[in-house]
This record gives C-alpha cells, sequence and structure tokens, in this order.
DNA sequence: GGCCGAACGTA
DNA sequence: GTACGTTCGGCCC
C-alpha cells in the first residue's frame, strides 16, 4: 500500500531559541551546555516516531539558518539589524544540533545566503506540487503565511496542502489556528506582518500599528494596498498619518516578510525519505553527551524509535475496553460550571449590536438555531444562540409569539434585521463557527440567505476521535446531552423538559424568553466548550487527517445536496399506492381462506401460531422471544413444502412494505414549498463512516425486484433535464484486494475480469452457474467477516462443509487471511481499526469474554475498515465534485443523492455528454494521491428521464 | 405515548 | 456473517 507522502519540514533553528529559553540549562558530561540540544533531540524523537501514523511524516528534512545576509538586506540594510547576539550559552549548541540531526541519520539543510524560512516555502511548494503533503515543524509567525496553502491539480497530480506543528505546545496550527492568531486567514497574514512590523527582525511596518490594528485594518478593507489606499478617508487622526507618512515602509515591510518560494533546492526531495534509523550513531550520540533517558529507551530492545513506534512501548496500549480513554486522561479545565441564570436574552439592536461587535473579535464562536420543528427544510428560525466562552452566552428570540393572535409578542430585534446584523459575522472568515450538528444551521439560514462559514462541528469532531467507543452503561454516540455528560460531566436541559413531548408538545418559538434563553443558550455554551476540549484531541490523536481533509469539507457538500432534494412524481406514486392496495385486499382473501380464519397478517405472532400450530406445518422455529419466526427464509421453506399460504404472505408482506414505506410514505415527504423530497443525511450515522439517510430514508430505495423498481421510476428529472447515476462497481472488493494483497483479485481487476467468475475458477477449478453463484456468496463472506456458520447458512450445506470451503478459499488468496488475522491482531492491540485514509473505528468489545460478543466484534472489525474506506473515498469525491464541475463550465449539474457506492446528479439533458467523463473522474481518482490503489476504481454511468431509467 | 423486536428495504 | 432506517404489532405505562 502505498500511502500520501507526508514531508516535515524542521525549522531548527527556530527551535533551539525556543528549547534554549524554555528548558533548565543542562550541561553535558564534558560541561557543555546541552539543554537546548536535550529538547530538540527529544522533538526528533518524537517526530521520529510519528512515521507511519496516519499523520506522520514519509519524509523529514531539518532546514537551519546560516547566520548571513540574504536578498532582504539588499532591499533594506537595516534588516535584523539590531538583532541582539545569542546567549553565551546557546552559541556552542549550534553546531550540535547538526551532530544531533546526523544522528538520526536525517536530512539537515543549510544554504549560504538564503534564509531558512525560505528554504522551507521552496520545498514546501515543490512538494505541494507533486502531491504530498507538508507539516512545518515550527511556530515561526512569517511561516505561518504558508498554513493551508495547496498546490493546484496538474497533470493529473493532486497537489498537498501544508500545516504547522508547534511541537512545544504540541499543537497543530491549520487555517483556523492561524485565524485565530491573526483575525485573517494565512494568504494575508503577510499583509498583517507588513503593518505591524517586526522588532527583532527590524521589520518597520507601521509605526504605532500593533497585531490589534493592523488584523483590523486588513480585515476591514481585504488587503495592505487597499487599506494603504483607503487611508486618505480614514477618521482624522494618527493612525491615518501614519499610514499616510509610512505608506511605502509598509510596503517594503510587505517584501521583507514575503517569503521567497523559489529558491533552488540543494537537495532533492526524495532523499528526505524517512525509513528505520540506525541505531548505533544515534546511541553514540545519545551516550556521549549523557542523554541517558533517551538511551534507555533506544537499548530498550527495541532498536530505534521508528521500531519502537510500531510497538508501542513507550505508552500505555490502550485497550478497547476501557471507555473512552482519551476524555477520561484529560482532565476538565478551569471552568465554571455552566450558569443558567448567567445568560443573555437580547431583545434590542443596540443589545445584538454589542454582541455582534464582541463576537466578531472572538475569532471562535459557538453557534445553535432554534426552530419550529425538526426538519431544516420546513422549520421557521425560533431563534438563534451564541457563545464566546464559559458561560458568556446569549440567546436572540425571532420567532418567539404570533401563534396566539390575542397574545402579545414578547419584544423582538425584527427578524430580517437581526439577520442582516448577523449575516456579516456569520459569512466572515476570520470568525469560525462551531455548532452540534451544523448542517442543520447552515440549512436553516441558507434559507434567509446566509452563507455561514467557515464552520467546525463538534459532533463530527467527536466522531472523528471515537466512533464506536462505548462500554456498559456509557452511551457512544455523539449528540450534545451525551456529549456533555461525558466531557463535561454537566446534565443539559433537554429538549422535551422545555417543550413537552407528544401532544402537549409545544413549537419552541411558543416557550417563555426566560425559559428559552437557558435552554438555548445554554446549548451554545456547552458546543463551545466541547468545542475547545475536543478540537486540540484531533491532533493529539491523528484525527486532523481524516477530519479536515474528508468530513469537515463534506458539511457543506451534503447540506447543499440536502437542500436540492430529488423530484418525485406524486400520481405515479398514488397510482402505483392504488395497484398495490388492490393487490394486497386480494391476497388477504385468499390468505384467510387457506387458513380458514381472519387474523392479523403483519403480526409474526398471529402468522406463527396458524401456520405452525393450527395447521401444523413443519420446521416452525422458536427464538428468544418464545415466538415462531417466520422470516423470508423459514417462508421459502415452508412453500418448497407446498404451502401455497406461505408464497402469499410473503407476496403481501412484499406490497405492504412498498406501500407504507415508499409509495405512502414518499408522498408524504414532498415538501410543499419546493415541490421536492428533503432528506436529512446524517454524518455521523454509520460507525464505519458512512452517511446514513433519514426522513425519508433514500437510500433503501428498492432496486432488487422488478415491482420495487417501480419505485424509483418515480423519481425523476425535471422537464429538459435528466437523472445521471454514477456508481462504483465491486467497490468493496476491489478494495479487499488491494488492503489484503491479494494477486489474481487484483489481476482480475485490472482486467476487467468477471471477479466472482474468477473466484469460482480459483476455487472450484470451473464456472458455471452453480460455481459462479458460490463464489459470489464466498466473496461477500469474507467482506462480513466470515464465519463457518453463517456461510453454511448461505450455502445451505453443512458448517464443516463450509470451513472446507473457508479453507480453500484461505489457500488460494493466503493474503485474505493474512488480512484478517492481522487486522484483528491490530484491532485487539489497540482497540480500534483503521481505513486507509486514518479513519478509526473503536471495537470496545474485541475481547469481552463472552465468546458471541467478541466473535460479533470481530466480524465487525474485519469489515469496518473496507467498508470505512469505501466511504471516505465516495466522500472525497463528493468534496471534490462541486470544484470539478465548476471548473468545467459546467454550473447546472447538481448533486442530489449519496447511496453508498452510488452518487445521482440532476443536470439538463444537453450535459451528460460533458459532464460524463467528469464524474467518471472524479469518482475513480478520488483515492489519489493519498492513496494509490494496486486496483482501478470502476465506474458505471447511466442516464434517463427517471432514477430508474438512468440505471 | 413510548419502547422493543421482527421483518425487510438498501449498499 | 457487515453497515444502516422504517414500519408494524405487541406490550408497557
Amino acid at each position: 500500500m502505498e500511502s500520501k507522502q507526508h514531508l516535515y519540514l524542521v525549522d531548527g533553528s527556530a527551535y533551539i531559541f525556543r528549547a534554549y529559553h524554555r528548558l533548565p540549562p543542562l550541561t553535558d558530561p564534558q560541561g557543555t551546555p546541552v539543554g537546548a540540544v536535550y529538547g530538540y533531540t527529544t522533538m526528533l524523537w518524537k517526530l521520529a516516531e510519528d512515521l507511519n501514523k496516519a499523520d506522520g511524516p514519509t519524509h523529514l528534512a531539518v532546514i537551519l539558518d546560516k547566520a548571513s545576509t540574504s536578498f532582504r538586506n539588499e532591499l533594506y540594510d537595516q534588516y535584523k539589524a539590531h538583532r541582539p547576539p545569542p546567549p553565551e550559552d546557546l552559541v556552542p549548541q549550534f553546531p550540535l544540533i547538526r551532530d544531533a540531526t546526523r544522528a538520526f541519520s536525517l536530512a539537515c539543510i543549510e544554504e549560504e545566503g538564503v534564509e531558512a524560512d525560505d528554504i522551507i516555502a521552496s520545498y514546501a511548494r515543490a512538494a505541494t506540487r507533486q502531491g504530498w503533503d507538508v507539516t512545518i515543524v515550527s511556530s515561526d509567525k512569517d511561516l505561518m503565511q504558508l498554513v493551508g496553502k495547496c498546490a493546484e491539480p496538474h497533470d493529473g497530480v493532486e497537489g498537498g496542502c501544508i500545516d504547522m506543528l508547534d511541537t512545544m505546545k504540541n499543537q497543530r496550527i491549520d487555517v483556523a489556528e492561524v485565524i485565530e492568531k491573526f483575525g485573517v486567514p494565512p494568504e494575508k497574514v503577510g499583509d498583517v506582518l507588513a503593518l505591524m512590523g517586526d522588532s527583532v527582525d527590524n521589520v518597520p511596518g507601521v509605526f504605532g500599528v500593533g497585531p490589534k490594528t493592523a488584523s483590523k485594518l486588513i480585515q476591514d478593507y481585504g488587503d495592505l494596498d487597499s487599506a494603504l489606499a483607503a487611508a486618505p478617508s480614514m477618521k482624522k487622526g494618527k493612525l491615518q498619518e501614519r499610514l499616510i507618512e509610512h505608506a511605502d515602509l509598509a510596503r517594503l515591510s510587505k517584501e521583507l516578510v514575503t517569503l521567497k518560494e523559489d529558491c533552488a533546492l540543494p537537495v532533492p526531495l526524495d532523499d528526505f525519505k524517512l525509513t528505520a534509523i540506525p541505531p548505533e550513531p544515534l546511541a553514540a550520540f545519545l551516550s556521549r553527551h549523557g542523554f541517558t533517558s533517551l538511551l534507555k529507551r533506544l537499548d530498550g530492545g527495541h532498536g530505534s524509535p521508528e521500531r519502537a513506534t510500531q510497538l508501542n512501548p513507550s505508552k500505555p496500549v490502550t485497550m478497547g475496553v476501557t471507555p473512552v480513554e482519551g476524555a477520561a486522561r484529560q482532565s476538565l479545565p478551569d471552568w465554571p460550571a455552566p450558569d443558567l441564570d448567567s445568560y443573555t436574552c437580547l431583545t434590542t439592536v443596540a443589545q445584538l449590536d454589542a454582541w455582534i461587535a464582541r463576537a466578531s473579535d472572538a475569532r471562535v464562536v459557538a453557534i445553535d438555531t432554534e426552530t419550529s420543528a425538526l426538519d431544516a427544510m420546513r422549520a421557521d428560525l425560533a431563534g438563534i444562540s451564541l457563545a464566546l466562552g464559559p458561560n458568556d452566552a446569549c440567546y436572540i428570540p425571532l420567532g418567539h409569539g404570533g401563534s396566539d393572535m390575542f397574545a402579545e409578542r414578547p419584544t423582538q430585534v425584527p427578524l430580517n434585521e437581526a439577520l442582516q446584523r448577523l449575516k456579516p459575522l456569520l459569512e466572515s472568515d476570520a470568525v469560525l463557527k462551531v455548532g452540534q450538528n451544523i448542517k442543520y444551521d447552515i440549512n436553516v439560514l441558507a434559507r434567509h440567505g446566509i452563507t455561514v462559514a467557515p464552520v467546525d462541528d463538534t459532533m463530527i469532531i467527536s466522531f472523528c476521535l471515537d466512533a464506536g467507543r462505548q462500554a456498559e452503561g456509557i452511551g457512544g454516540g455523539h449528540g450534545m446531552d451525551e456529549l456533555s455528560e461525558r466531557h463535561l460531566n454537566h446534565k443539559t436541559l433537554t429538549f422535551k423538559e422545555i417543550c413537552g413531548t407528544g401532544k402537549k408538545a409545544i413549537p419552541f418559538g411558543e416557550v417563555p424568553l426566560d425559559r428559552a434563553t437557558r435552554y438555548a443558550a445554554e446549548d451554545a455554551d456547552v458546543t463551545w466548550r466541547l468545542h475547545s476540549l475536543l478540537r486540540p484531541r484531533l491532533p493529539q490523536e491523528s484525527g486532523t487527517r481524516i477530519y479536515e481533509r474528508v468530513d469537515r469539507p463534506l458539511i457543506p457538500v451534503v447540506a447543499q445536496m440536502e437542500r436540492h432534494g430529488i423530484k418525485v412524481d406524486r400520481e405515479k406514486l398514488a397510482g402505483l399506492s392504488r395497484q398495490f392496495a388492490e393487490t394486497i385486499s386480494a391476497l388477504e382473501c385468499e390468505i384467510f381462506g387457506l387458513c380458514g380464519q381472519e387474523f392479523t397478517i403483519g403480526s409474526p405472532k398471529q402468522l406463527g401460531d396458524i401456520l405452525f400450530d393450527k395447521m401444523g406445518y413443519k420446521g416452525g422455529r422458536k427464538g428468544k422471544s418464545g415466538q415462531y419466526s417466520t422470516d423470508q427464509a423459514i417462508l421459502e421453506n415452508l412453500a418448497a413444502q407446498g404451502a401455497e399460504v406461505a408464497n402469499k404472505v410473503l407476496e403481501w408482506r412484499q406490497l405492504t412494505k412498498l406501500r407504507s414505506t415508499y409509495t405512502e410514505a414518499l408522498q408524504a415527504a414532498i415538501n410543499p414549498t419546493t415541490g421536492r423530497v428533503h432528506t436529512s443525511y446524517s454524518l455521523v450515522g454509520a460507525q464505519t463512516g458512512r452517511l446514513s439517510s433519514t426522513d425519508p430514508n433514500l437510500q433503501n430505495i428498492p432496486i432488487r425486484t422488478e415491482i420495487g423498481r417501480q419505485i424509483r421510476d418515480c423519481f425523476v428529472a425535471e422537464p429538459g433535464n435528466v437523472l445521471l447515476s454514477a456508481d462504483y462497481s465491486q467497490i468493496e472488493l476491489r478494495l479487499a484486494a488491494h488492503m489484503a494483497d491479494v494477486p489474481p483479485l487484483k489481476q482480475a481487476f485490472a482486467k476487467g475480469e468477471d471477479i466472482h467468475a474468477r473466484t469460482a475458477m480459483e476455487m472450484f477449478g470451473t464456472v458455471d452457474r452453480d460455481t459462479r453463484g458460490r463464489a459470489k456468496t464466498i466473496n461477500f463472506a469474507i467482506l462480513y467477516g466470515i464465519s463457518r456458520w453463517g456461510l453454511a447458512g448461505r450455502l445451505g450445506t453443512s458448517a464443516d462443509e463450509a470451513q472446507a470451503m473457508i479453507d480453500r478459499y484461505f489457500d488460494r488468496f493466503p493474503g485474505i487471511q493474512r488480512y484478517i488475522v492481522s487486522t484483528l491482531e491490530l484491532v485487539r492491540e489497540r482497540g480500534y481499526s483503521e481505513t486507509l485514509f486514518g479513519r478509526k473505528t473503536w471495537f470496545p468489545r474485541i475481547n469481552a469474554k463472552s465468546q458471541a460478543e467478541r466473535q460479533g466484534s470481530e466480524r465487525a472489525a474485519i469489515n469496518a475498515p473496507i467498508q470505512g474506506t469505501s466511504a471516505d473515498i465516495i466522500k472525497r469525491a463528493m468534496a471534490r465534485m462541486g470544484p470539478a464541475l465548476t471548473a468545467a463550465g459546467l454550473n447546472e449539474v447538481r448533486m442530489l443523492l449519496q447511496v453508498h457506492d452510488e452518487l445521482v446528479f440532476e443536470l439538463p439533458e444537453g450535459d451528460v455528454a460533458a459532464a460524463a467523463p467528469v464524474i467518471e473522474r472524479v469518482m475513480a481518482e478520488a483515492a489519489l494521491p493519498a492513496v494509490s490503489l494496486d486496483v482501478p476504481l470502476g465506474v458505471e454511468i447511466g442516464s434517463g428521464q427517471s432514477w430508474g431509467a438512468a440505471h
């Protein structure tokens, strides 16, 4: 398996300055000061340990400053002119930094006449251009200009992206952190730096302008040039004078802080490849400088940090049975408990404006919308709550009262006025909006013309960290009430307590403002707290990659799919319903006749009693509920014995299912305003990372039977448009062939062979309908975590025969057996499985005492990496689809549905020819460049007037 | 009204 | 044998 390349560029010089000031003044046995060197060594150790982790390095280089002049001195002779000499006891440590780097056998770059920052920028650019991700290990603010920079795709290579890592604070620095620090996105950091200047490097900036003012100016005017140009028309005063007077210095400063990205690269990128670190030179260095604790770790029998990682000896082994280990370790910050009386209800424009002003400075704002219903496409806005910190929260009622014509509406800021004022905040690049399931809020506000961005979602962060993590008595969900209890040890007010339940329930807009404020503002407060607890765990627990690269970008994409909805043909559905109803009545008469009595056919209990007790059919099987089972397999069995009634019941069940779940429910689901059906996707619905769909579920629309297929024909395109369906063919088997490394299966996929026929040939030496069918069953059994009993049930053989088949399969495809064994070993040791893209799924019952429970977990654990990788791939395709279509000039293609391995689009008929290849390519290449699969991903595309016709 | 299990629709 | 959501009957309060 070839993972995405990830280059770490260590800003060595900057690091040792900080290490020097933060660590005690140690000396080695020879009396040389080595405090900073020790700090540096432990950092390299830790980075090397992260090799093979999802976010860890595959390549690494240390970049050092070589004291000299650079092009900046030609621009400005005072550049770095007043820099004090380094402390006396730091000077002898500089050469040791080089020694330490060599001891780790790591690349070390330093160039005369070029500053380290420029070398870093140039390497970062070169690496991202060839699709590598880059992490800059530094906390230098100049380098923050590079964060989030992604190379444009070119020549079929998707560009990589840049982030930073502050190893001292153990903090990842991504776009959100940069925005938090500077109030502007990374590409504008240079403009802020140019205004504020830098006394250490002697970048002049504009006198009297500090970080706050600089940030404010860039936020207000967009960039440096615009701010300088606008200066003459600004409010008169010191600031205005200085901006005009020092405009040239500001422009010069901009040149000084701008990084040079086209330096010559002294060593090719490939030379930075990180491999096992030879222990001998490292041991020699450690012992020479008396770093005994590190020496002990090296000698701990594991040879080198790289191997130490694989065996994980320095950390306690995380067992899945410990509930929410990460959270348990975390101590609660020093926060006051949520105080419901501390929240403010904003009812005047002045109050609202004051809050918006504070929120705009806050960088991170938790937000929650309250509505009249759960359906984001129908609900009316009742109010919005915001939180800026613990117990610093408010509620803005917007739609309270009004249902009782005679009662007085409470005082509120008028809805449109409030939204108009909130819009800049909610859309500001500089303010991160945090929500719990923020897709809901995005959709509610989108209906009011507000595009909420950028966003973070505590529910999805929790999912990326803790999917599947649960133990006895502890919920494993990601709902806010649960998260609050689990992480904050705080029980929130529940919706039921506020609005009641069932018939007595009242819409949120009818809740009195004091109670509404307590509930709504608490939700925002809790969301803010959860965010500050959970978000830092992402980099610590290698969740950043899956969150930032897969799930977070998907939020606005899925939100938009939900808003688009899909058209259904109401008349056609109604017609089917009538048709089904007639057949159902006829079947009922026949069934009652055959049974000699009327009863509730839909009651398995009554049906079982009649079939097996009264009519005396054989094959009855009572389950743990003491009730006969009457499922499909049993009834088919009865039918084979000649029980006519069994077939009638099966047909009755199919039709009643189709009528109640589909033809009737879908008509009811049509949104009266849009005339379309809007499902709701859950981004945390399946432990494996798949989406799930509810209200209505559009991921289980019938297709397998001819009669069910008619329901797909009811999903249609608007006039002049068509529906286009694109689905991955056999994606999970392809992934299994890759992940388990099965050459014959990989070859078969490469050649486009019939995979089940190929399996039949390998297994039985011959291909016919029977052997191919059996091979297909076995192939699926593998994906689901095989057991002899399960396979026997499907094949209709004995468990012994099934076992013989499994043995034969493993014999032909030994990679599969190795995959199963090694996957289970890893899950038992770490407690979780991982997809090719680093998504974790926890299995707390994998070491359970009960065999049934344990084996259940084992099957799920074998399946999760395969199903989850497939889910990651289609999610990546979805996130890239919009930009790819736009780039191709296809602005009228709308992505409507996702059904696990299928995407459904609506588009003008004339766009099909142009859109199909774009869609095909985005889907087929969705794993790249993070993962390069050994098998091609086949995509099948069809289009037509209806979903049924598109298949 | 609320909850559970059986059954069955999808990938 | 994996992963879901919905409907229904039956039973509880």
